[in-house]
DNA sequence: CATACACTCTCTAGCCACTGTAGGTTCAAG
DNA sequence: CTTGAACCTACAGTGGCTAGAGAGTGTATG
């Protein structure tokens, strides 16, 4: 049996975590210790690396919802599994596309700027000029 | 004399934003009419534009409002609005290096997965085993 | 058995950067 | 003068945690 802690360390999850896992209903009610304390098994530390690995994948707590209910019915097609990835992987590269250019942009400027004062700092002019920009990052999405 | 509602417009921001933006004092409290509506001048369009400019480019509002008083201060060394910037280009590279490890993972799951019942499902095999992974995302960072 | 102290408990608030809603008021056009 | 779009304040909610207060529990040692 283990302790929320010793959960945390075996997962690198925060025992906070590992309790809002549980209120929003990710991970189920444990046993508890006569005093209260809560005490998992096996099955348990297996749900909370599935979970942890999906975050690390950028998943949403909503998408790994969804695959741990697959999860736990092996009958099922995995069809939608295979949707949520794939969804995954599309907003991954969204995102890439994205930081590119952002990338690029952040790079003229660095680039741009040769030191002194404010009043002639490209980085300045650049963020106070949209014109000056060469990619589109207006319609490229919100920003992160 | 502009409306809210037209700057809004002019820098494809929400009317609710801008307000959050005078809350936290990124933006000043403009002058308003007799009915109490704000009205604002160029001075203020400017300095909307530059907000949302730099939101486009990743910047925190932290960041920005230190780059907002390094433009309101020409005299002063262009050097920090440097380094803002600088620091920002290696948050978005770090990004995208991570991003790219996740991309690979997650092509490599949707490829490996070739339809059928959730219980031989390559996606959720791989999200239950870490060890099946080639990268090391444990190490990279948090999600996004 | 007593003590120390690391661990755990619940509850609440805070983070970022907004976004949305409710319920009311003002402005400008017709 | 009426209409209705735009505006006002105030507050709650988003995602995914994280931090802190104040109290209780579990276990190793003396």
């Amino acid at each position: 049996m283990l302790t929320i802690g010793s959960m945390g360390k075996k997962t690198g999850t925060k025992v906070q975590t590992i309790r809002y896992y549980e209120q929003i209903g990710l991970m189920p009610e444990p046993g508890r210790t006569e005093g209260g304390q809560r005490r998992y098994g096996e099955a348990e530390l297996d749900r909370l690396s599935f979970i942890r690995h999906s975050r690390q994948l950028g998943f949403s707590l909503d998408a790994i919802r969804e695959l741990l209910d697959l999860s736990d019915h092996p009958d099922r097609s995995c069809d939608e599994a295979d949707i949520i990835a794939r969804r995954q992987l599309k907003q991954v590269e969204q995102k890439m596309a994205r930081l590119t250019a952002l990338q690029t942009e952040l790079k003229r400027m660095v680039e741009e700027c040769s030191g002194g004062k404010t009043a002639n700092c490209r980085v300045l002019e650049v963020l106070r000029d949209h014109s000056e920009c060469l990619t589109d990052h207006e319609t490229i999405g919100s920003p992160g």
